[in-house]
DNA sequence: GCAACACATGAAAAATCCTTCATATATTTG
DNA sequence: CAAATATATGAAGGATTTTTCATGTGTTGC
């Protein structure tokens, strides 16, 4: 089943923090890149940097930026081994975001 | 209750084009401001400029480009009803992005 | 018609983001 | 240790967004 039909009123209840943080997400993931890594992680646990690279096509210091942005605002984690650094992705409810907008009919 | 703990893999199946449709949602909601005003109308229904104005403490101005794009945007539609200008939620479908990060425990 | 109200619009400044390029750092291999 | 590989970083430039300010347009009431 997609959206459950949403009735009125709908109190999201988000103080000015919570909107500010909410939005902070919905900024750091509003990115085709960005979304396609979340896209690639969703599917794989953890890829190296190289891994996503080639998938992508996205040129290696460019995808570096993309990713220890995504890192530093919380949305992934990375662990190194050997010469690779691993990414996954640590908040997993992005994927919710992106999955209830991917359902949109009108897309 | 939250977030059905996401198996994997999980497969968004986006393409390119759909990234890029995202994406441009996401960037179209992410602002402090903006998430506030589909907060409002998620509760109201329609609302003038003035009211939308008056409860968010935003200047008329600032407020009038911000509704004016989410509208070019696809996300409000507006009717006029004497002087003033009503503004409602046309995509509801985002209320469901943000409720989705809004039950976020961390945020 | 004119004043007042409600809102939109456009240009310019300010802030932020994206990309590129050059270079730096860490790790392994020989 | 030197070379090679994998990734990060920092600065600079361009692009895009956000905000402000001044002004324009539509509507009502007198």
């Amino acid at each position: 089943m997609a959206t459950p039909a949403p009735t009125l009123p709908i109190n999201l209840g988000l103080d000015i923090e919570k909107m500010e943080k909410v939005a902070f997400i919905l900024k750091t993931t509003a990115h085709p890149t960005r979304i396609a890594i979340v896209q690639l992680l969703a599917a794989q646990e953890s890829l190296s940097v190289t891994d996503i690279s080639e998938r992508l096509k996205v040129e290696q210091s460019l995808l570096s930026h993309h990713l220890s942005g995504m890192k530093l605002k919380g949305i992934l984690s990375s662990h190194r081994d050997g010469k690779n650094i691993f990414y996954s992705l640590k908040m997993r409810e992005v994927i919710d975001v992106i999955q209830c907008l991917a359902a949109c009919t009108f897309l």
